[in-house]
DNA sequence: GTGAAAGCGCTAACAC
DNA sequence: GTGTTAGCGCTTTCAC
């Protein structure tokens, strides 16, 4: 495979006039004409691990995601993507599938290629095996506190679904959470809407289902609860899921149930799932801005790579918004 | 930063044998122990940046894909991502938006790497722009006929969306297409579709609308044709759309329009998007067989990077299959 | 401005 | 088995 050694060779200089050129260093009329040529006839193309490694630095980012199958960590992606590529790197996409050891590994190869940073969103204490010193920024959780975390407003949003509900006149408030162990995000989302009931007297209740992995009984327990919700009375009853992936598997109970959406009970996710472009499932829910949590957590990677971190470690909580789908009546 | 220098020193040993023992060749009990007590001490993390520098291999594959944030190709990228995880690549993510110049400086960016090989799928002319004998492989379209192409049996598909009408009695035959130029796999499902209807002598129309990234345009022009399509009679109609990113809008459409589907109007897509797992939109659809297009690209790319190709290049079909929505009537 | 030389961290070939 | 050494392809002093 054709060098430096080789371009310098064939235009006549040595090779750090050549490495000079190709950094856009001053190098002289008539010696920048040969290199260029000679670069052109033996289609020189410059090797940029090389010089990464000579220069000690990376222009990889690696980032830590539980899928991309999924709306909204697709929309992440793409746009995480998008950002680190306009800054220049290159992304090393790794999926999790939320296990702790791939997780691991995936930290482990980071630190061995020696990238410039890390993001992560992940739901295990990953950030705890970050050894190297390399730049991390987490998404959505980070317990150990070492690191900078960028993360939606859920208790707000949590408290926004409640209060839309209220402007509906709604009377009946429940709020279908996981039993996944430690999803902060998922209590915060509880606390936000379990508060604003309770600030107003309104009667709520708290139900859980398996995580979605366990696909048969996250459904039949949907259907128990979603049974035992409308058992009593219709017309007042309003269902914040902790996900649209929740709020959707309600919906379509409920379709089954012949129970009508939202004249009867009316339902509110969490996400705010965008197939594609502005193309959402129906359903209503709180959203996140996902672009804004790619384009701060890219900002603040960038920062701490560049070791323009002031120090203190950054808590960054964006707002988020009510986008009204066919889940909700009017107002 | 500690390096191999370090260890060997620490360890009482040469670097030869540090690098013996960390690529498992056979090294002596006590200094192997003496090793490894060295690199914990030290907190050694092995540079592979700088051994696949000095070894000349890579272990980075470079995935061009228009977007990631759309179920067909969240689902493909899912799965390509595993399928080279699991065979220790690392995936370096390139999102292109159908843009070419994107693309090239992707490519341009590949083989300054030197990376292991690229998957691509592009419907511009990417292939002719890899120079350094880097391996690739297409997915759904290559006209260079220069590199092993894996696609889905898209012909296959649209004489089999026309067939499962042609089961539920449909009289009108629909095919919207796009006007994008250059969609081999488009017209592949056109043409199927169509030869169906010849062969057996029934009534078809072909329609087409922008593509969906004009999207008001896409809209409009969707909403024209199905005004039109529904105008003189209803109930024997059956509208395939060549994706599903149409299909969707169509049933949308419709139901503004207070048409029913499938009582009135039967509609069709391709892909076969699925949100997660197992949950699809709703509509039927020529579903695309995403696992195998990922497993046998990786499995071709590999074979490349190994040298293992046996000269032919490879040109793969793979099966689609039906899926029963509920946008077409039982049978 | 340009050439010579040192060296980023590692592997592999070679003697011992 | 282990130490020594050359060198992957590049950047970066440092004289001139």
């Amino acid at each position: 495979m054709v060098n430096m050694n080789d371009v310098a060779r064939e235009a006549g200089v040595s090779r750090g006039t050549v490495s000079n050129y190709l950094n856009k260093k001053n190098v002289r009329g008539d010696a920048k004409h040969r290199i260029e040529k000679a670069i052109r006839k033996l289609h020189y193309v410059r090797n940029t691990a090389a010089r990464d490694l000579r220069a000690s630095v990376s222009s990889y980012v690696v980032l830590v995601i539980p899928t991309v199958w999924t709306p909204f960590f697709s929309e992440l992606t793409y746009w995480i993507q998008k950002e680190l590529n306009d800054r220049c790197y290159k992304v090393i996409l790794c999926i999790s599938n939320n296990q702790y050891d791939q997780e691991k590994d995936y930290v482990k190869m980071a630190e061995e290629q020696r990238v410039a940073g890390i993001i992560s969103i992940s739901y295990s204490q990953l950030t705890q095996h970050v050894r190297l010193g390399i730049p991390l920024v987490s998404i959505e959780k980070d317990e150990t506190g070492l690191f900078p975390l960028i993360s939606s407003d859920n208790y707000s949003g949590g408290q926004l679904a409640a209060k839309e509900f209220y402007k509906r006149g709604i009377e009946q408030y429940i709020f279908i959470g996981s039993n996944q162990a430690s999803s902060t995000a998922m209590v915060a989302r509880q606390s936000g809407f379990i508060d604003f009931c309770n600030d107003r007297n309104l009667n709520y209740k708290v139900y859980t289902t398996p995580s979605s992995r366990h696909k048969k009984e996250f459904h039949v327990q949907h259907e128990a609860i979603l049974k035992k919700v409308t058992a009593d009375s219709l017309g007042k009853i309003g269902i914040f899921a902790y996900a649209d992936e929740s709020a959707l598997e309600t919906w379509r109970i409920l379709k089954e149930l012949q129970v009508r959406v939202p004249e009867d009970v009316q339902i509110i996710g969490f996400d705010g799932w965008k197939i594609f472009d502005n193309r959402t499932l129906g359903i209503s829910s709180i959203r996140q801005p996902v672009k804004d949590i790619a384009s701060c957590s890219v900002k603040e990677l960038d920062k701490q790579i560049k070791g323009e971190g002031n120090g203190s470690v950054l808590r960054k909580m964006l707002p988020i918004s009510f986008y009204s789908g066919e889940t909700t009546s009017e107002i």
